[in-house]
DNA sequence: CCGATAAGTTAGCAAAAGCTAACCTTTTGT
DNA sequence: ACAAAAGGTTAGCTTTTGCTAACTTATCGG
């Protein structure tokens, strides 16, 4: 079951929610994204189905190995992406909106070499 | 009224067979992306309606200037993108399958800060 | 205790973009 | 000439992923 783009970024937003909050609920996912609360709520359930998070009684959003792993993949895309783009010179806004749409459509051979290039000239 | 992205591919499609035989139809747009007819057809539908091409009654599919426009504007990205991953060593194939996903959501500053990357280092 | 607010769910709509099945023309080949 | 093939369209299904409206709970303030 490959993951679909919408469903990396809401893992990815939980794992950053994650890293400050400890405590990430659906409604913290709802304001972080901009979603509504049943767009959320949907996409929560389909996680949960697919084993990428576990919802707690009182609404505790975990990730799951399997759901840490794609998202911390995500996560990584993400960052070198804006990193490289940033240090291209794009702007921190438009480089973190590239990286954003980028990084769910990039294959890893491609990624792993702008990657090395981004470290290369580091 | 935004392109999406499967029209940008659509007319990116329509103007590379319009650069070797100068007489495209829907089935030779067909065969070229791997779409059934219909779907075809009614992409065909929206990009006449879109003002993008026109449709002659021997079915010839003609970009517009509008639609010339904006095949050229991905077309260039598909290039420039393919040929920077190449570049990284990234396998033919791969590059232009990745350049072909992220020619649509790129921004036009950090395309520009790409292709100004690779330029510099010819 | 009771009403308001907060969090979540259910039901159902919408758009985008693919598909198949079935149909209509027009051209083509024997 | 007439069947078959080629090209295109119509109707309608499917999936993904957003939305609103309306509902249920549960907690919290006074």
């Amino acid at each position: 079951m490959k993951l679909k783009e919408s469903a990396e970024m809401y893992l990815e937003t939980i794992y950053v929610l994650s890293k400050k909050s400890s405590y990430v609920r659906s409604i913290d996912v709802c304001e972080y994204m901009g979603y509504s609360k049943p767009s959320v709520s949907r996409a929560v359930g389909l996680l949960k189905e697919g084993g990428y998070i576990t919802v707690g009684h009182d609404g505790a959003l975990v990730l799951t190995d399997l759901g840490l792993a794609a998202a911390q993949k995500t996560y990584e895309r993400h960052t070198v992406l804006s990193e490289l783009f940033e240090r291209l010179g794009v702007s921190k806004d438009v480089a973190v909106a590239d990286a954003c749409k980028i990084e769910h459509v990039i294959s890893d051979e491609t990624f792993e070499a702008l990657k090395k290039h981004l470290n290369n000239n580091k």
